[in-house]
DNA sequence: TGGTGTGAAACTTTTCACAGCT
DNA sequence: AGCTGTGAAAAGTTTCACACCA
């Protein structure tokens, strides 16, 4: 592995790159140009190609880039060669659906334990796991969907994924879009 | 409202002050420091001071913030003081959650409308609500949850919420950790 | 004295534009 | 001719450090 690290912006986009080239590759594409590849994902040009050069030089000028082979080395430098247990913790209606969800499996995470610690739950089945009550066990990154900042140990990642805040974002740009309806059409209620 | 637009990075964690400051309100703090500010919500005071100053001046010199009244100014900025209908479309796993989800009830989300265009689930009941078929629809921004890049027509706004790209993004600074950890303790395995 | 508000500096990310390879 | 790889410029974001006010 290069000892460099790969700027934080690039490491978000590594997975959607990847996404898109998985299914490039499953219709048949053999080469893809940092063009084609950045309408695919909904960037430009430019930054496709500045992202992918910190994995190497894997493009052939005139030509583009070997889908199987960009696919091989995104893999690599995500870690996703190898195989990375997942454990859902807290397993009401969210957690449920986490247990279940296809995208996960599809690309390679597998629930390996369900745990909560409400003791009625202990000892039912969801997808095909028992639920156990929680233990003290190893765990080194955590994707949070809980709305509240944890506080962990130093060398444990934490992610969040807060479901509202992603609609409250939203809530920002549209209302600016409202706005700016309104100074074009005045008179004009903002929102119909 | 004031017409220069809130830097994106700014828009993004005015949500998170909004959730740590509506806390601090049931907990009856009057009124909040950027620096306690910072502690609670993970980034530092510099960065708080100056998001907060895009909503304009509202901090006293020598006291901090009044929570009561940034929480009124960020709802505000936000567009939070009026009622945003949402529509959950596809009541697979993940739709089902999100429709009993309490997180989006509690920050004033409710989902006005269930759609799917499975003809076999239309017709059921899902947390109070009858599944409707996929019709044309105004909708005006989507939260995607769906691993697929969205085309749809300008002036829509898109952001996208994949649960796998968060896990691989955590398996990128999980294996430098791990290599990291390889280099302090040569011999050892990487992952135990 | 304590803590905001903000220019300026430092850093990160994006975009431009083109040399150079196939 | 076509497309990568990359320095350099531009834009955006974070951090610093301090004037200034309650």
């Amino acid at each position: 592995m290069d000892d460099r690290p790969i700027p934080e912006a690039t490491v978000g986009r590594l997975p959607i790159y990847l996404r898109t080239l998985v299914e490039m590759a499953e219709n048949g594409v053999p080469t893809v140009s940092s063009e084609s590849l950045a309408e695919a994902t909904g960037f430009n040009s430019a930054k496709v190609r500045k992202d992918l050069s910190h994995l190497g030089s894997y493009g052939t000028r005139g030509v583009g880039y070997d889908v199987a082979y960009l696919i091989h080395q995104i893999r690599r430098e995500l870690g996703l060669t190898q195989h990375w247990p997942v454990v859902i913790v807290g397993i009401g209606n969210l957690g449920h659906a986490l247990a279940n969800y296809r995208g996960f499996a599809e690309r390679g995470f597998r629930a390996a334990a369900l745990l909560d610690n409400d003791a009625a739950k202990v000892g039912e089945e969801v997808a095909g796991l028992r639920i156990r009550s929680l233990v003290r066990v190893g765990i080194r990154s955590i994707l949070n969907f809980a709305p509240i900042a944890l506080a962990v140990p130093e060398g444990i990642s934490v992610r969040k994924v807060d479901l509202a805040v992603e609609l409250q974002i939203l809530t920002y740009y549209e209302q600016r879009k409202a706005a700016l309806l309104d100074v074009k059409r005045p008179g004009r209620a903002a929102l119909g």
